[in-house]
DNA sequence: AATATCACG
DNA sequence: ACGTACGTGATATTT
């Protein structure tokens, strides 16, 4: 029989595995598995699967015996190095990802994967079909034919290229046959892969000698007519280890290998076992991309609301609920800054009891409004929520006293701020051990309203779990925090912040459209003369916002020099065109037209969208997202407003107070550089912001042994980064970076500014070491991140492990201060009864919009309680502006 | 959905 | 030999 539409696709199992390995960042379960190769190993195998559509697949993997090859080896080199146990561990694992997608794997005693992928790839080929062999090792371009593709995909720079070689390519690309390859390969060696090869003779020499006499066995038969006298003598003294590396070299093609095709017709891999471990192994894309494909997943855990619509039923639920101790709650419906409108509550009593209350008929906004800010302000009731913020905005007013609320999304967070979501679903599957099907997989992103009525089983499900999984999780979670040692850091910060920013978020901030919208058309205007200008350098129209289109015009078309690669093509990036500009004047347009056009479309077209109908911006303050305990700002993003460049600094007057008041704007002054003072107890740093007015003057007296008063501009901002570089887990190549000197030099400045203060050097040699030890670092505050990268042994990975290490507690423990002033800032303008309000919060910044009779207490307020969170060996110094918009304040 | 770029602390 | 400063988010383009 025919076989003509058959193909077979072969995968080295540990090829692969090893190059995803190293291709792919470390990543880690939340039990501390390993699992970035077995990821990127799924997800080339994917690629291959949609691309190629084999009808059958075999992995295959070596067995840990000595092969026959690696015996006959051993003779003249030690043993392969061995695997790291990072990877090691995934093998398995590996393995019974592959057996539960019913993918067939091969291994086989005293037989190499590449015999075992030899065998198979000769026997498909006999039988007709087309073969694929994915594999990392080149040495299987020998299997490669007319039919036998040998596939090499390579990691460059994070993307993945694919070399495919016929029999065709190979002569291309090395001027020989497949099988000659073998003798290319026996006569050069190969250490990686343990072949002796004849000493000297390299890749040049040994293709010469094959494409000339085909082959080893040959080159001896005619021995005598090798010319080079040198060559000659070193081919005859080492015929034995060339005819021994050519056995090396030569593949297996004939190996005793148990398989019938039919065994590994290619099925649906998308299986429900699959989708489990591909659950527990926390693959979110994978996960999709299972839960879409195979058959309807049973929940490990089953809570289901009961739906209530009637009033009566509703005031027994709610007047029950307001006489326990603790309920789990969720509240449906949409709500933002100014408005809301409830769809309904769902409320959980207990594992068998979790009800949704509906807004229907008599159960109204008011009701459900009312009966929640009952709840929440309870004295005797603890309610758990997965997301407080977003339920305050069901309550309209800011003027509250709640009490009793926690939000297990932020106690999951504080655990590990590492993880992207914190949904009910990730709780149960952290804290529970149940693995539950979430939000988006039971009614889709859609409203809340059209999931009621559509599909209401469903709907039912997300309100028993939303409600139910933070009162049966809550426990599990608050021990996990008391062993964490971090109680204090939840109750005391990040509960009260959320009131703060749930404040904030609806008071928001004026921006004054029509000058935006005209700073807009002032923008359009220089972008377009610019974008002619660029047009007529260049001799053509072309996107210059496409960073390919614009590259291949400069450094192919224009033929300029300095171009940089990326894995798509050249790097247009600023600092590479700044480097273009003195030699290409041009270029300088091309820099300020990317510039004009960020700013018109981030800032001035971005905000306009985002003015509500009260003329002010309702940002959103995220307070799970961060590694390091920051907050974040989206919708706009408030935090990166422009104000380092000239045309920037505009957008910074379109934010203005209302009426009768100003902006009162505060910020710390170098907060990290003191807390590094504080934490290391450097005591020629401590005694330097004691006496000094200008540190970065004063490091650069000491680093560069300078008297003060002659101190260079450049000596200054040079400390300046060396000071920054020190936060940020210094390295002497990022500091040659930024300063643009050599290593060794930045090396130097290093050396020097540890030697001025060496506390701050043993701090960071302690701090990497507590990392290492522990897998984690923490804040002054007791805020805790962990470092999964300081065991990599991967010497990339492990140093960014290390600069985090350093960076963390400096960066963590800034925003632990911050949060709390603003608490206790926020909380003073409430218990003073003033008017003035919190807007913003860039990091280390408040902006504070304030009656104009309320300025000097605000600005006490201000001074007194930013500076007084905590009492560090040297003060935390606060300096504050007033002015009718927020350049003019900061 | 991923990539490149650039705005902020 | 390798190749990165720490932490974010929005936009436009390309896949």
């Amino acid at each position: 029989m025919e076989n003509k539409s058959e193909k077979l696709m072969l995968i080295d199992g540990h090829s692969i595995l090893n190059r995803a390995f190293y291709g792919v960042p470390d990543l880690t379960n939340s039990e501390g598995l390993h699992t970035n190769a077995v990821y990127g190993f799924l997800n080339m195998m994917f690629k291959f699967l949609d691309e190629e559509h084999p009808t059958h697949l075999v992995v295959a993997f070596d067995l840990k015996e000595p092969t026959f090859r690696h015996k006959m080896f051993q003779a003249y080199k030690g043993t392969r190095k061995k695997m790291p146990e990072e990877l090691h561990e995934q093998v398995p694992r590996m393995k019974k990802m592959l057996a539960l997608m019913g993918i067939k794997t091969v291994e086989l005693a005293g037989y190499e994967a590449d015999d075992i992928l030899g065998t198979l790839a000769k026997r498909g080929e006999k039988e007709g079909m087309e073969v694929r062999v994915i594999t990392g090792d080149r040495d299987l371009l020998q299997l490669a034919s007319e039919h036998i593709m040998i596939r090499i995909p390579k990691t460059k720079k994070g993307g993945t290229e694919v070399e495919n070689y016929l029999a065709n390519d190979v002569m291309d690309k090395y001027q020989v046959t497949p099988v000659e390859f073998i003798d290319v390969k026996a006569l050069m060696g190969d250490t990686a892969d343990n072949i002796p090869g004849v000493p000297s003779v390299g890749e040049k020499t040994a293709t010469n000698l094959i494409v000339q006499y085909k082959s080893v066995e040959n080159i001896y038969e005619h021995i005598d007519e090798i010319t080079r006298k040198k060559l000659h003598e070193t081919l005859v003294e080492n015929k034995g280890l060339a005819i021994l590396s050519k056995k090396l070299a030569t593949i297996n093609i004939d190996s005793p290998i148990e398989l019938e095709f039919t065994d590994a017709v290619l099925g649906d891999v998308y299986t429900a076992d699959a989708l489990e471990f591909v659950k527990q192994l926390e693959f979110k894309s994978l996960i999709k991309k299972f839960s879409d494909k195979s058959a309807t997943t049973t929940d490990s855990l089953e809570i289901s609301a009961k739906q209530i619509e009637d009033f009566d039923e509703a005031e027994k639920v709610f007047s029950k609920s307001l006489k326990t101790k603790q309920i789990g709650l969720e509240v449906f419906g949409k709500a933002d800054n100014l408005s809301y409108e409830f769809s309904g509550i769902a409320i959980s009593l207990s594992k068998e009891e979790t009800y949704f209350i509906a807004k229907k008929w008599f159960i109204t906004d008011d009701y459900l409004r009312e009966k929640l800010v009952a709840m929440l302000s309870s004295e005797n009731l603890t309610v758990y929520v997965t997301n407080l913020k977003r339920i305050l905005k069901f309550v309209a007013v800011s003027q509250y006293d709640f009490k009793n609320n926690v939000d297990l999304a932020i106690a999951a967070y504080l655990i590990n701020p590492l993880k992207d979501t914190y949904l009910y679903d990730d709780l149960a599957r952290d804290y529970m051990g149940a693995m539950v099907s979430s939000r988006v997989e039971l009614t889709g992103k859609d409203e809340d309203f059209q999931a009621l009525s559509e599909n209401e089983e469903n709907f039912l499900k997300v309100a028993g779990f939303g409600a139910g999984i933070p009162l049966l999780s809550c426990e599990t979670i608050l021990n996990k925090l008391r062993e964490f040692d971090e109680l204090n850091l939840f109750y005391e910060i990040e509960i009260p912040l959320i009131y703060s920013l749930d404040r904030m978020e609806k008071v928001g901030v004026i921006a004054e459209k029509n000058a935006l919208k005209d700073y807009s058309a002032t923008l359009g205007e220089k972008i377009s003369v610019l974008e002619q200008e660029i047009y007529q350098e260049v001799g053509k129209e072309f996107n210059i916002n496409s960073p390919k289109q614009l590259g291949e015009i400069l450094f192919v078309d224009m033929q300029i020099k300095g171009g940089k690669k990326t894995k798509t093509g050249y790097s247009t990036s600023a600092e590479v065109l700044e480097g273009l500009a003195s030699e290409h004047p041009f270029v300088k347009k091309i820099l300020e037209y990317r510039q004009l056009a960020k700013l018109k479309s981030t800032y001035a077209d971005g905000l306009v969208n985002y003015i509500c109908e009260d003329g002010r911006i309702h940002g959103t303050f995220n307070q799970t997202i961060t590694a390091t305990g920051r907050i974040s700002s989206t919708e706009p993003n408030l935090q990166n407003i422009p104000i380092r460049m000239d045309m920037g600094k505009a957008f910074r007057k379109i934010f203005v107070p209302k009426e009768g008041f100003v902006f009162v704007d505060a910020d710390y002054s170098q907060i990290e550089l003191r807390i590094l003072a504080h934490i290391s107890g450097d005591e020629n740093l401590i005694e330097a912001y004691k006496t000094s007015k200008d540190i970065h003057r004063s490091t650069a007296s000491k680093v560069f042994h300078t008297p003060l008063e002659e101190v260079t501009d450049l000596q200054r901002s040079n400390a300046k980064a060396v000071n920054f570089g020190i936060v940020y887990g210094i390295s002497a190549f990022g500091l040659a970076k930024d300063l643009g000197i050599s290593r060794k030099e930045a090396g130097a400045y290093i050396d020097s500014y540890f030697e001025t203060y060496p506390k701050i050097k043993e701090f960071l040699d302690r701090i990497v070491n507590e990392g290492k030890e522990n897998g984690y670092v923490t804040t002054m505050f007791g805020r805790r991140r962990p470092i999964p990268e300081l065991s990599s042994s991967n010497f990339m990975q492990r140093s960014f492990g290390e600069r985090i290490a350093m960076n963390s507690p400096i960066q963590g423990t800034a925003a632990d201060i911050m949060k709390l002033a603003m608490i206790r800032v926020d909380r003073e303008l409430q218990d003073r009864g003033l008017e003035s309000r919190i807007v913003l919060q860039v990091h280390d910044e408040l902006l504070i919009e304030t009656k104009e009779s309320e300025v000097d207490v605000v600005k006490e307020i201000v001074e007194k309680e930013m500076r007084h969170v905590a009492e560090l060996k040297v003060d935390l110094e606060i300096g504050v502006g007033v002015g009718k918009n927020w350049l003019d304040a900061h």
